[in-house]
DNA sequence: TAATTGTACGAACGGTCGTACTATTACTCT
DNA sequence: AGAGTAATAGTACGACCGTTCGTACAATTA
């Protein structure tokens, strides 16, 4: 039970705070450094309130990924779907990533690199659901290029090609977050769009 | 007073047993994970007595990240060192870094990457000492590639090449830990040989 | 031999962690 | 209006955190 006539009840607005707070705060510090007691001091309600939301801690943090992932699809995603499917649309996701990542849509950067390298190394569901994400995330990738390629615009693996991209938009996230400085992000517009030519097909007109 | 005639002394052999574990724990559960009762616990040491090696867990982990950084040389630098300067070098580093990551000379794999992660968006020494790696690390890279670049064997632009073969180590230690499963190391491989192909001079014969 | 230093120890400190229970408040529905 | 339920608060717990302390023993130096 969640609405009634399209309110939000009580809890359910609790819950909406206690996340938007939650995924900045792992964006920074983690999933572990996310802490009920810090959290409900931020938000100023009781630790026990906050908790029976939840349960238990591994039931806020995949809530928390299930919210961090709700804000990624409606800043990465969704945009990037507005333009046509092929070359364009390749263009458009690799470009909403590093604006989603320099503009710090989350604080500490891109939320699924944080907390996917603090959970990797570990065997938990927690770390299912981040791989989960990560699969789902290089298969859009894979799936838009594809797309390019069936319309004749791209030549080559999609799998490849969709390696190498993602591989551009991590590293300038890290570098930008560690140097605290966006100089890298030219780096990584620049990579796309090279990598991104030498896949093209002749005579297709290029979106940037 | 750590060495008597070459022979390390007691508590010299202690801090070195001591950093080894650390910097495993440390590449699989980060810094912060990394805590001093754990630490002694399994080395079956005093908590206490580990504690006065250090003086506190910041100092602990600036040991740490230096001792992973003898291990990163050891492992990554030097064996590509003992290739000749230029194409083949800069080949080497790829191939021993994709090789470090790939064997688990740290059981979480790249401790870098772990770490720089885990600390890249505070502000603390541990921070900074991490920007700094970083920063030697992709200065090594360019320097390797300017080596190449000066025996006409490659062109371009050595920032953006070393971005780019970065990023690719990257991405692929990531995805190997994440999903449990090295596949993704091909890709990377791939990713280097194509792009180093891209900006190598004609003639130059191909070190792979 | 005496004094000093290096190394490691156990015990305890104040704090914070996640979690479990019980009470209290607020809202819905008849 | 009163019963019933959902949401929040209060309190307490055991475990672990980094850190400090006083102490014991061994090795080095005077």
């Amino acid at each position: 039970m969640e609405k009634v006539d399209g309110r939000l009840v009580r809890g359910d607005q609790t819950r909406r705070a206690v996340l938007r707070r939650s995924v900045d705060i792992a964006s920074v510090d983690g999933l572990e450094g996310l802490s009920i007691g810090r959290l409900a001091t931020e938000l100023g309600i009781s630790k026990s309130g906050l908790f029976a939301h939840f349960g238990s801690k591994e039931e806020l943090q995949l809530s928390t990924i299930r919210a961090a992932r709700r804000i990624y699809a409606d800043n990465v995603v969704l945009p990037a779907f507005e333009v046509e499917p092929g070359l364009g649309r390749v263009w458009a996701l690799s470009k909403q990533w590093l604006d989603y990542s320099q503009s710090r849509v989350f604080p500490g950067g891109c939320f699924f690199q944080k907390v996917s390298h603090e959970f990797s190394a570990r065997d938990s569901a927690v770390t299912e659901m981040l791989a989960a994400v990560h699969d789902e995330w290089m298969d859009l990738i894979e799936t838009t290029i594809g797309e390019a390629i069936s319309r004749g615009e791209l030549t080559g693996d999609p799998k490849q090609l969709a390696f190498d991209l993602n591989a551009y938009y991590e590293a300038a996230n890290l570098a930008s977050i560690l140097h605290n400085d966006d100089t890298t992000y030219e780096h990584a517009r620049q990579a796309v769009r090279t990598r991104l030519e030498s896949a093209v097909v002749p005579g297709t007109p290029l979106p940037w």
